[in-house]
DNA sequence: CGCGAGCTTGATGCCGATCAATGCATGTGG
DNA sequence: CCACATGCATTGATCGGCATCAAGCTCGCG
């Protein structure tokens, strides 16, 4: 039906093809933010390949050699980080524009598994090269560290609502930033598609699938969202967002 | 009684004073790691204020503008953010070597509160200094790179604790990860002074309070560690591994 | 000495986990 | 095209771990 964040992954196969940031739409969300055209094409010079993925494929996983970022051109995906025991913890879904990866550079080898899930591109960047130029382009250095900075940010967020937060409310904070990161993207917000289940979901949040399950149930029977398995629409944005705060104690 | 990781604010006051990280016996934990001592003269260069936190004080709030980056010399410190509605989380602990600030480069803006939970002291690293010295040391920007991935890593840790690990689990994995840190540090790693109280525990594994404490108690009875308020003895390391990685289950 | 902050311990209740059954959508092979 | 399998979602019943409420304890300090 309607999936409005996707894209299909079309005809185009040839693996390794010619990329530019500066002819990308997504250039004003992703690691090109605030660079002139001319420090662009330098960009453009050492991010030469894109990767597709197949949904349910990794990208990489924990134990890879850690040698480039990826940032998400089309697609979704998960980030998940397992303990020897088996236990495993989503620890972020990724969508167009968003980096992934920088989880590998502090040990040179990545710490999680990230997965597709729905059939993807990323643009590759090779790190060394990156931080090579970063030292060139300061406004490039610049962005560089606020995204890292950012991710620290959004996962001090993640540890409020894993350490605080009840299940309704981690649902309810859960899809406000999703359907930020939509709206940001130009897709409507009202009206979701989730790309992952209630199981990843679950991760995500600190909960079980029925859990989340039955919190869905509860905000569809209050009113504040129409569920029909993955497709979501919000009804009252306000009302979500009320939880989160936490008016309702 | 004895309490190796605390120094004394003793009798220097002098606010701003002359520091040299070429000189600091934090050199090989802290932002310096692995330059040569031409690299650390100009690094010292940047570094050139140490401030004094009295316990209890805040470094910095969320909502303060961002200028530096803070290494803890001596002290201990907690991060903590809060929601609009009172609900905090404690983020973090840091100790000697150890940066704080990370968060502020995002947005230009603190967004957690560091507070000192001893008297403490700081090296100032102003910001945009140490990006500049960054892009001509290549060393200091690969380590200090690393550094912020490790902060993300960490926190991966930290919400697969929180996802899905027990009370007691959490402790373990708490005391564990502090006395690793510790013993890095050249402390005997079995006998520790915690800093913070059961209620900042708790935020940061979130526990209440009480289940701290049971857990402690729990495991003063299952032999696995000696509890005398905030003096912990650990007596059996390996138990606490074993709980962290699930054995019991 | 007495106060207060922080810690311990007990009793009770609730939220979410667990176990289990059913429903729904998609896809595949007969 | 239908029968069936499969993966995912929903819903109900019960259970358990942690929160909550409450009381007493310890220790440092004015």
């Amino acid at each position: 039906m309607n999936q409005p964040q996707t894209t299909p992954p079309s005809v185009i196969r040839i693996e390794p093809f010619k990329v530019a940031c500066s002819n990308c739409n997504l250039r004003e969300l992703c690691l090109p933010v605030g660079m002139s055209n001319e420090q662009m094409e330098q960009l453009d010079a050492i991010v030469a390949v894109r990767r597709t993925v197949q949904r349910g494929d990794p990208l990489f996983r924990a134990g890879d050699a850690f040698v480039s970022l990826y940032a998400v051109r089309t697609g979704f995906f998960k980030t998940r980080v397992s303990a020897e025991d088996g236990r495993d913890q989503v620890t972020g879904f990724q969508m167009a524009g968003e980096l992934i990866g920088l989880d590998g550079i502090g040990t040179e080898r990545h710490t999680c598994d990230a997965v597709a899930l729905e059939d993807s591109q990323v643009c590759v960047i090779p790190y060394m090269q990156l931080e090579e130029l970063s030292r060139q382009l300061t406004d490039l250095q610049r962005h560089f560290h606020r995204i890292m900075s950012r991710e620290i940010v959004r996962e001090h967020g993640v540890m409020l609502l894993l350490g605080s937060m009840r299940a309704e409310e981690r649902l309810a904070a859960f899809l406000l930033n999703l359907t930020q990161r939509l709206h940001t993207r130009g897709f409507a917000s009202k009206s979701v598609v989730l790309r992952m289940t209630r199981e990843e979901i679950g991760s995500y949040l600190g909960l079980k699938l029925e859990t989340v399950s039955r919190a869905f149930s509860k905000l569809q029977d209050d009113g504040v969202l129409l569920v029909k398995q993955r497709q979501i629409d919000v009804l009252d944005a306000a009302a979500l967002q009320r939880l989160v705060n936490g008016a309702a104690c």
